[in-house]
DNA sequence: TTGACAAGCATAGCAATGCAAGGCATAACA
DNA sequence: TGTTATGCCTTGCATTGCTATGCTTGTCAA
C-alpha cells in the first residue's frame, strides 16, 4: 500500500489529471485510478469526496447531478479553467521534484 | 513554492537518497536539496529535524557527533542497511504513481 | 569589544486536517 | 428478502506539520 504522504499529493493533480479524459464521477474515479495504478493505488470514498467538494469550491472543477443509463443518480465532474490552470502548475511542480530525485538516483558517477 | 503535500512527500526519500551520496549533516542538507532542485525546493530547519529524528528511531539512518574542520560540531548521519532497503521502496512508490501520472499526460490519443 | 550575521541543532505547542467509520438510498440478483 | 455492488455524504477526533522560538559558537567589521 502507498504511503500516506504520497497519497495526499497525488490526489488533486490524478483527478484533474483523470478528468482531461472526459467528464467523470466519485465513485468511478477511484477505479480508473486503481485500473490506472495496475492497483497500486487504492483511494476510499471518506478520502475522495470531501477533495472534491474542496476542488469544487476552489473553482478547479464544476459538477452536475444526472441519471445514468442505469437510471441511477450520478454526480459528474468536469475540469473548469482554473482546474487545467492548477493542474498545469501541479504538473510543473510534480516533475520539480520528480527531475530532483532522479538526479539522485543516476547510477554513482565515479568522477566529477 | 512547493505544494506542502509534495514536500511531505518527498523528504524522507530525498534525504535518504542525498545520504547514498555520503555522510553528512542536517545544515547542508537543506543547502543540497536547494542546490540540487535549482532551488525549488527550501526546507525549514524546523521541519528537517523531526524528521531526522524519527528516520533514526526507525534506523534508517545513524548519527556521530563530530568536530568540524571548523571547530563547530556537526551531527553527521548515514545510511544504515535499513534505510537502503526504505530508499527501494520509497522509489518504486514513488515510479508508481509517476507512471499512473505519465500515462495521463500523454497526449490523448485521438483513437482506441 | 560589541553586535550582527551565518552556521548549527533542537523542540514545544497547537492549528489544521486526514480519513476510518458510519449512514443512507437504489439496483440487481439469487 | 437478503446480499452485494453502486453511489453519495459527513462527523469526529487522533494525529501531525511546522511556525515560532531558543540556544551556542565562530567570524568579521566597525
Amino acid at each position: 500500500m502507498l504511503a500516506k504522504e504520497l497519497v495526499a499529493a497525488s490526489t488533486v493533480p490524478l483527478v484533474l489529471s483523470v478528468l482531461t479524459e472526459g467528464e467523470n464521477y466519485g465513485y468511478a474515479l477511484i477505479q480508473r485510478v486503481r485500473e490506472l495504478s495496475g492497483g497500486k493505488i487504492e483511494w476510499t470514498e471518506g478520502m475522495l469526496y470531501p477533495v472534491l467538494h474542496w476542488m469544487e469550491k476552489e473553482d478547479l472543477i464544476e459538477s452536475e447531478w444526472r441519471d445514468a443509463e442505469t437510471g441511477r443518480k450520478r454526480k459528474y465532474y468536469r475540469l473548469r479553467k482554473e482546474g487545467r490552470k492548477a493542474l498545469r502548475e501541479e504538473k510543473q511542480q510534480w516533475m520539480n521534484v520528480h527531475e530532483t530525485l532522479t538526479k539522485l538516483w543516476q547510477p554513482n558517477p565515479s568522477s566529477t
